[in-house]
DNA sequence: CCTACAATCCCCTAAAAACAGGATTTTCAT
DNA sequence: ATGAAAATCCTGTTTTTAGGGGATTGTAGG
């Protein structure tokens, strides 16, 4: 039975690649793809593919949050990430949220096969390049934030002050305050400049 | 006379999109690729294309850097540059530096196509969305700030304070507080989360 | 020469953020 | 159900920023 893929991205230029990457692979069936998470939870409820190619930049959630969706509801399909950058972050987030694989955007076709292989096998695989990164960046921790942290850092970062935010999501100074507190603690940063300059690298925001 | 087209892009899924979607446009010659800036210099001694895809990300230097050198040298051939994201600046910078067009990598079959018959006609090109973007920043303009300034400016994103920023450039806290009020009138930005916001996704940092 | 501009300095006040201690409730997974 | 984690709220003090004035040097260009 051919292995049968799935694609989201929304990205078309990426599809395209893919789809011609995958064109030649042996055992392998291209079932087709969607270009948001909505899209692709209403395909899954026809169609059964073995392996999600799943990018984790998407219009409407994030790819981390819709890899958790979909291993909840189908834990059997093999999820592999897709990513264009070095998102360091985004590496240990996905696969902590079940996902099987990650491979960049500038994986090779032997390097996509090879993932797919790999996952089919029941196996985890990292691509070179995302090997490499989770190395070297032992150590250099990755803050983990909550929901409501990303979202009190978002407004922060679009110049609202703790009195507005705290308006804006109907709770009370001292919470956003707090909040900050915990922000700045976890990202280690002496300052609210320093916050939005390590978040924004670290594309948190 | 086929169209002959050259891309930069140093991600293969995305090289192979392209080269799919271009494979069935009539009048069209695929003449190769290069992963980085230094490679398609080289691939440009010897071939000349007629238009060339260029990423705006390069792992060497940067895309908006490339186009420039291109410019200067071969004068004559056509960039378009590309673009995960809807990089407000970008879009400015390269056209600025001498592009002819500007499609984000989201773009269907026929706006990629679209987009070098514009060129070869030598207009200009703006995927709808980029057009959309370009329109809605009207007005916001990039802030020119000083040598001074950008001195500063950094030393606020490093989360250094007034005071040690005093410090270190040996001059008073006052002066430096005049710095920090230009340039939040310059980035016409609320305080200093906005400003280091907008000052990291200008490229200032 | 004169103007523009950069860079420097000063004073002031209100608002905001940083920092340090808490405490309570809700949510969620084991 | 129980404990951990998240989210909420509180009371303080100290430091920093925002934003408003205004002023002095030096330098480069027309």
């Amino acid at each position: 039975m051919a292995t049968r893929i799935f694609i989201v991205d929304d990205h078309y230029m990426i599809i395209e690649g893919i789809r011609s990457l995958l064109q030649n692979g042996k055992g392998l069936e291209w079932i087709g793809h969607a270009m948001s998470a909505t899209s692709c939870m209403a395909f899954l409820q026809t169609h059964q593919p073995h392996i999600i190619l799943l990018d984790i930049n998407l219009p409407d959630i994030s790819g981390i949050e819709l890899c958790k969706e979909i291993k909840t509801k189908y834990p059997k399909i093999g999820i592999i990430g897709l990513s264009s950058y070095n998102q360091q972050s985004y590496i240990n987030k996905i696969m902590d949220n079940g996902a099987s694989g990650y491979v960049l955007k500038n994986a090779t076709k032997e390097e996509l096969l090879d993932a797919i292989e790999t996952v089919m096998d029941g196996e985890k695989y990292l691509s070179e390049e995302a090997a490499l990164i989770v190395k070297k960046n032992v150590g250099s921790k990755i803050p983990i934030i909550t929901r409501r942290e990303k979202e009190v850092l978002s407004l922060i970062s679009e110049g609202l002050t703790n009195n507005q935010i705290a308006t804006k999501l109907f709770i009370s100074i001292t919470t956003v305050d707090t909040h900050r507190k915990n922000l700045l603690a976890k990202f280690e940063a002496k300052n609210t400049a320093t916050l939005i300059r390590m978040a924004t690298h670290l594309e948190f925001i």
